[in-house]
DNA sequence: GAGCACTGC
């Protein structure tokens, strides 16, 4: 059977250890071609993108934009920076820039692109730049960077003005820094007559993408457009849908049923399951054990099932990469993490509850929450095409082809649903003053650009004229944390003489999955000051054990090792200095957050100051354990049965008055 | 007494 005969997949993912969680399609398409034994000249002529190598070319002469459609594995990441060197484009000491939207991708394509150019090693002809990592020099010809790394260094440099040209990969995933880079790059092109801008989008897009970047308004004269469209035929084999005859009242039960259905009745191969969170696999897990063991014809049908989500340890996450097996049928459940960030390989069978969890702001409250919604049209057919990489498969749709057709055909893009502060920063340190009038391609609710306006001004960070203020404004737009965090740390720094611990602070709230043992934690490191000061707590003893204990350490006291170390890598604070840090460090966790003030209610409950939203202690806060305090600041709120406040810190209310005078007046 | 999709500087 020829879908598995690709078990030297694992080795060449084993390595390229970081290549294996890439959502490089480029990278995986050799893997998965299993071509190792043919020269890489000929698996770069052998690649679809190849035909229309002097096509790309010639338009480039022509336009300044062009749209590359390309499906999976058509070779458009690797190879279009390759032909563009080829025909000279980096002459002169010029770089091509090609931006991902993750760290995996832009490091593994570096190194594939390297390898096929003849060099030894990354970071000489073709480099890669990611935060904290910068394999480049004076001589890289082919840059690969995340799109938020391309976003700094437009501040040092707006014209991009060292690149001739710039592609934009993966760009219909339409993430925060995807978008604000079309739109800036958009304006440089105006000014720089001769930059390409390359666009990697999937087909339901690239009309949109091209009406935006076309700067012919005026005639109708074709020939006279700015932009053009390029498909390029994919490498997908054809994928069966299946829907239902009738909705489903419950699509967990429907998933499992329709799981152990295809594990019964069809030929071998994997099976790939989209649920909305770790919650679901785990209900659908145990459902599957229960039904698959009852099942007398088990014995004949062996099967394995692997959950994989991205709060799952890494370890436990690549036992989805391991080899097809045709006497044992891999059933993976999923989250999203397999429809953009991570690619399997010997998938013939999806499953699609036609739900998904996505993060959505409201603008009224300003906070943002996880919400299940329908899919799009754009995510299901992605989730579809999961199927047919190594063969033909088929897709079972949890939904009707009448309600299909009801859904998006976008998933709405996330500057459309998340809290613009930073992003109206950016474009502030940017040089772009008028925010409201800025040519997004898919414009934010006007609501929640002047609500980022507000904060930031109630943060110091611009003044009565909507400017960006020196230094404060300056320097919290240099900050690579949230504005108020960027707030936080700066006063600690200049007002209350105590940036280590707030830095250590931020590092600790910033990396996920500290804590794998909530109330052993509390036990051992909650103090009656709050969360934050807890997590100082927590960091503060972590460092004093010495390096060889630390792992053990961290397992005794319901640590996860691995996530600490990211707290150090993040955070060079080498100071061990000890002050007592419970007023100062509170007063700058204010002076960040005061707008995240409440005061307790005699139900128990919260009320915010500002707008009077009914808020209650979440109960994995060490507040409302150990006390029920007067007056609150908290770091976040997330609504699931109630509106919780998370990771609170008890303050005094003169604080407020003192610290934020232009918020709160007595 | 609840439970966090996914990224990035």
């Amino acid at each position: 059977m020829s879908s598995h005969n690709n078990n030297n997949n694992y080795s060449s993912q084993q390595q390229e250890s970081s290549s294996s969680l890439s959502s490089s399609e480029d990278v995986l398409l050799f893997n998965n071609l299993n071509q190792r034994s043919l020269s890489i000249t000929q698996q770069r002529l052998a690649l679809p993108v190849y035909q229309l190598r002097k096509h790309i070319l010639h338009l480039l002469e022509t336009k300044q934009t062009l749209v590359v459609v390309g499906h999976t594995g058509c070779g458009k990441t690797t190879q279009i920076p390759q032909y563009l060197y080829e025909a000279g484009w980096c002459d002169g000491g010029r770089c091509i820039a090609v931006t991902q939207p993750r760290r995996v991708a832009a490091t593994s394509v570096a190194v594939r692109v390297a390898e096929e150019m003849g060099e030894s090693t990354v970071g000489g002809k073709v480099g890669y730049t990611i935060r904290f990592d910068d394999q480049t020099t004076n001589t890289t010809a082919i840059k690969y960077m995340t799109d938020g790394m391309l976003l700094r260094e437009m501040m040092v440099d707006p014209l991009l003005s060292r690149y001739p040209v710039v592609m934009i990969d993966e760009a219909h995933e339409r993430s925060l820094s995807t978008d604000l880079v079309i739109g800036l790059l958009k304006k440089v092109m105006v000014r720089r007559p001769d930059l390409r801008v390359i666009v990697s989008s999937a087909t339901l897009d690239a009309e949109d993408f091209c009406n935006y970047f076309n700067l012919n308004k005026d005639s109708n004269d074709k020939t006279k457009d700015t932009c053009a469209i390029l498909s390029i035929e994919g490498r997908n084999y054809p994928v069966d849908l299946h829907y239902l005859e009738e909705p489903t009242a419950n699509y967990v039960d429907t998933t499992v049923k329709t799981i152990v259905d295809i594990h019964l009745t069809q030929t071998p191969g994997d099976v790939l399951v989209f649920l909305t969170g770790q919650d679901e696999i785990e209900t659908v897990r145990r459902q599957l054990i229960d039904r698959l063991s009852d099942d007398p014809t088990n014995q004949q049908h062996q099967y394995t099932i692997v959950p994989i989500y991205s709060g799952l340890p890494l370890e436990k996450q690549m036992k989805v990469f391991a080899p097809p097996n045709i006497h044992k049928r891999k059933i993976v459940l999923a989250t999203n993490i397999a429809e953009t960030s991570i690619t399997i390989d010997g998938i013939v069978y999806v499953v699609d509850c036609g739900f998904v969890k996505i993060k959505s702001y409201s603008g009224r409250s300003g906070t943002d929450s996880l919400v299940v919604v329908p899919t799009s049209q754009a995510s299901a057919n992605q989730r579809a095409g999961r199927a047919g990489r190594n063969r033909s498969g088929k897709c079972y749709r949890l939904y009707t082809e009448a309600a299909f057709a009801k859904l998006d055909v976008h998933t709405i893009p996330e500057i459309q649903r998340s809290n613009l502060s930073s992003v109206v920063l950016q474009l502030k340190a940017l040089g772009i003053d008028n925010i409201l009038a800025f040519d997004f391609l898919s414009p934010p609710v006007a609501d929640s650009l002047v609500r980022a306006l507000e904060l930031l001004y109630a943060l110091g960070a611009i003044d009565d004229y909507a400017k960006l203020t020196s230094p404060i404004g300056m320097t919290m737009a240099e900050l690579p944390t949230e504005p108020p965090f960027s707030k936080m740390i700066l006063s600690a720094a200049s007002d209350f003489g105590c940036s280590e611990e707030c830095l250590s602070i931020v590092a600790m709230l910033t990396i996920p999955g500290i804590q794998y043992n909530q109330s052993l934690v509390r036990k051992q490191f909650g103090v009656k000051e709050g969360d934050h000061l807890t997590l100082l707590n927590i960091y503060n003893s972590y460092v004093d054990i010495k390096q060889k204990d630390q792992s053990g350490w961290c397992h005794d006291n319901g640590l996860n090792a691995k996530a600490m170390t990211r707290v150090l890598q993040g955070n060079n604070n080498n100071d061990t200095k000890k002050v007592d840090p419970s007023v100062l460090v509170r007063k700058a966790i204010v002076s960040g957050f005061f707008s995240n003030a409440a005061r307790l209610l005699p139900d128990g409950s919260y009320q915010t100051i500002k707008d009077k939203r009914n808020l209650w202690i979440h109960p994995t806060s060490i507040i409302g354990t150990i006390n029920s305090p007067e007056w609150v600041i908290f770091h976040d709120v997330i609504i699931t049965t109630k509106e919780f406040m998370k990771e609170l810190t008890v303050i005094e209310p003169n604080w407020l008055s003192e610290i934020a005078p232009h918020y709160y007046s007595k």
